[in-house]
Order: structure tokens, then sequence, then C-alpha cells
DNA sequence: GAGTGGTCTAGACCACAAT
DNA sequence: TTGTGGTCTAGACCACTCC
């Protein structure tokens, strides 16, 4: 980044932010506010526009930027909704990439452990708040078609999700995102993941049918909400006989 | 690519698409005819938009798409350039998304062996060629900042890429995707990558200093060109102590 | 200074969903 | 029928690159 005097430029003029960039940030913050909850309409963009005194061509920048970001979804006729994780129509795994030479029809997830807990200074740095901050964790094994595929590991922030621990024992939801979506009203939009290889553990071998040896893929999962907060922090053990995928572009 | 009797719908409905889709469909025809190439400048907006008779908004969202498709790279003042994998200036590992502790400073290629071949049943199939056609062989090993980092074997298909195994004996180039656009005028835009975990293998021992029993990760890669045609098969054996880093959004 | 892409406006007509 | 988003037009001014 160079700067070039640019307290100057900042004092003397507005920065040149172009329009539809001003709009569509204070749109993001209005979601963030939750002035519109997830699932629900927005208003039109001619509406939007006169709230904004933009032109209705400045105004759909502006949303279509958003709708390409997943924020919100456009549809004909209808109109603009805010984006959910919710519904069962989602398809299993959305943000789990990997998958097993047939396809995914069933999805499950078997909670060996769930409990209250404390932020261990790592946790705390990466998410921001103060070491010993409440956190719920939990060990799940999740399953394919029957099959067992990976276990989890995951740490949830209970400040911004509330006896998240409790809840969870109480619904084990198969799709967590869809569980936050619904209890806290948070989205989580993207998922950083570090991938390296590593030995079966004793878990692995017990729930994964592993046997000593046996190489597994170790997954770090960051996972944030639209505001771009760390809301959980998992790790996978993932069986042998699945892949990942992905994509470079 | 599913044909539903094109012509019959050609002749009888304009099939309804919007201009800027067409255009920008026949942009890209134009792009991989070669009538521009590679890092050239094509047309500017006016100029498209009335060779195409339409207006230049409409260009604009053609073109507009094309640039975030990284066909194209949009340069204010300057014009529009048929996107490029040359050039030093771009990042190493540029579609190679693991890392280390440290940031990558250099990226070395170490070829072990490089030589003319068959293509094997299952290759033919990927590649969309005939079984015992032309492909190049090579195994190298890539290291960063001076460490083995990983082994890859590829292919790569000579009906596109005549006489591969030759130039890249003689070049031996750190980058196969930014020789590839050199030699060839072949741009790899897209990577699918399959990644699960196995046992070092003897290569491995010798050339990434990983102990026999250690985990590794053995990703599959398939390289497609701006007309999606599959160029390049590689398999890499990452060492343990590297990440693979994926964003799903 | 000439030409480029980036922003912005103010209209128009259409396909589609809801009622 | 009403209102929505999707397409398309024909202008305008600006920031920037290049000569």
């Amino acid at each position: 980044m160079k700067v070039k005097s640019n307290r100057l430029v900042d004092r003397a003029e507005p920065a040149k932010i172009p329009l539809y960039q001003k709009m569509k940030d204070d749109l993001v913050q209005r979601v963030l506010s939750g002035e519109w909850r997830p699932g629900e309409l927005v208003p039109s963009e001619t509406a939007l526009a006169n709230e904004y005194s933009v032109s209705v061509g400045t105004a759909r920048k502006a949303i279509e930027q958003l709708a390409q970001e997943r924020m919100v979804v456009r549809q004909r006729g209808r109109g603009t909704t805010i984006a959910t994780n919710r519904g069962g129509s989602t398809k299993p795994f959305r943000f789990l990439k990997f998958f097993s030479r047939d396809h995914i029809r069933t999805e499950e997830s078997i909670y060996l452990e769930i409990m209250p807990g404390k932020a261990t200074a790592q946790e705390a740095k990466s998410f921001g708040i103060e070491a010993g901050a409440p956190v719920a964790r939990m060990v799940r094994l999740r399953a394919a078609n029957k099959m067992p595929m990976l276990i989890e590991r995951a740490a949830i922030r209970e400040d911004l999700c509330p006896k998240a621990s409790q809840l969870i024992t109480l619904h084990r939801p198969v799709s967590i995102s869809s569980f936050l979506d619904r209890m806290f009203n948070i989205l989580i939009m993207r998922i950083d993941e570090k991938i390296c290889a590593a030995l079966a553990d004793e878990e692995d071998i017990k729930h994964l049918g592993a046997a000593a040896g046996d190489p597994v893929l170790a997954v770090e999962r960051l996972s944030y909400d639209l505001a771009g907060r760390l809301i959980q922090i998992s790790q996978l053990h993932v069986a042998k006989e699945a892949y990942y995928a992905t994509s470079t572009k």
C-alpha cells in the first residue's frame, strides 16, 4: 500500500469513494445490525435508489455486488431477500468439499461429547476475545451414507452464541451452520481451511475404522460470519478413503 | 455438452439469449481462435459496441464478465488485454495453494525425469484423446525457499503441445503454466484438485526427507485451459510439514 | 490532447411472481 | 393487475495512460 500524504487527501476530500460502494457498505451495515433478518425481503431497487438519492442503475450495482457475495438473493418478480443457511433444501456438507466414490445422499452427526469450556490463549487470540471466555466444545462423528467419514473437534464462541453448549446438547443439529443461523441469526459466509497429512489417532481408529499407522487428512477450519468475525474453530480428521475436492481459478 | 437440436432452436426461435451473453460468447470464441494473442490489446468498449451494434453499456457488461472470469484484464486509461500467465511478476506457486510457516520467497523445480510417452487408457479418457496418443511425462521436485516441498508426476498432452517433452527438457521451466502460455499460447485457467492422505513412498523418502510410515498429502490435479480442455494431469505428494490452504464461499 | 475504462444518470421495455 | 428484477439504450463527466 503506497500512501502519498493520505491524511491531506482524507481531510481535504471525501476520499472519492464511488456512490455504489458507499451504498453497498451501508447496506452491509444494515444487514449486520439486524434491521433485516435472514430470509426477509429488502426494499426494491427503486425504493432503495430513492432512499439513497441515487439512480436505479447505481443502486442495482450495489445490490448486485451483495448478491455476488451471496449476502442477498435476487428473484425476478419477487424481490431481494437476505441470504440464509436454514432450510433442509441446501445440499448436505454444503461447506465441506470432500466426497467419496458414491454420491452423498445422507448426512449424519453423532455427537460424542458436548461441553462448555473456556477459551485457551490461542483460541482467544484467534477469536479476538479474552482468554478464559466461555466457548462450547464438542466432538462429533460425521457420516455420509451411513459410513463414518470424519471426526470433528470444534470450539464455538459463546459470547456471540450464548448457551451454545446447552442448545447443541438439546438439539444435536446435523448442520452447525444452519443451527447458528436459526438460533443466533449468525450466517457462516466464509470458511478458511488448512489441510495437512497426519497419522490416525486413537479416536480415528475407534470411530473411523482406521488402523494404526494409517494416514488421515487433518483439516483446520475457521468459520467466519457475515461481518467477518471468527465464529468457530474446528479440527477435522478425515478417513483416508475420502477425498477433498477444490478448484482454483 | 448437451445439445438439444440446436439447429432447430437456432432456426425457429432466437432462444431469448441476452445480447451481452451472445456478445460475450462470441468474444470467447475470438479469443480461443487466436484472433487476439495473450497480452494483446483488444478493441475498446466503444469500438466493440459499434461492431456488435449494441450500446456501450451492453458491451461493458459482456467485457466485465470476461474480466471477472480472468480471461481479460481491464486497465483504465490503457485498455483491455487478453490475460496471460507469463511474466515473472506473478507470485510463485500461483495455482498451488500450499504454504509453509515462512513466506515463500523462491520457487525451484528440479526435474528428475522427462520423457515422451503414450497416453494410458485412463489418461486418454480424461484428455478426450485416443489411447496411445503422445504425451509428455515428467517427475519433478518442487522446492520453496530451498526446501523440498513436493514431488510432482505430470502428463501433458502433446497433441495440443507438440514436442512438449523435448521443449521441457530444453528449458526446464520453473512454472509449467507460464511455459505453456509462452510456447503454445495455452492459458491454464482452472485447476481441479482432489486431496487425500497417503503414506510416503520411496521417492518421498529419498527426495522429501520423509521417513518410512510418514503421512503425506496426495493431490491429483487436473489443469484446464481457456476453452475448458484438460491439458495436464498431475499427482503431487506434499511433505507433511506443508499445508494446503483453501477458502469456501 | 486523445483515447481508455470507471462512474452515474434517466429513461425504456420485458419476463416473471404474487394477488 | 401490480410490482419486481433483468435487459438495453444514450447520453454525461471523470481519472487515468500514453504520446
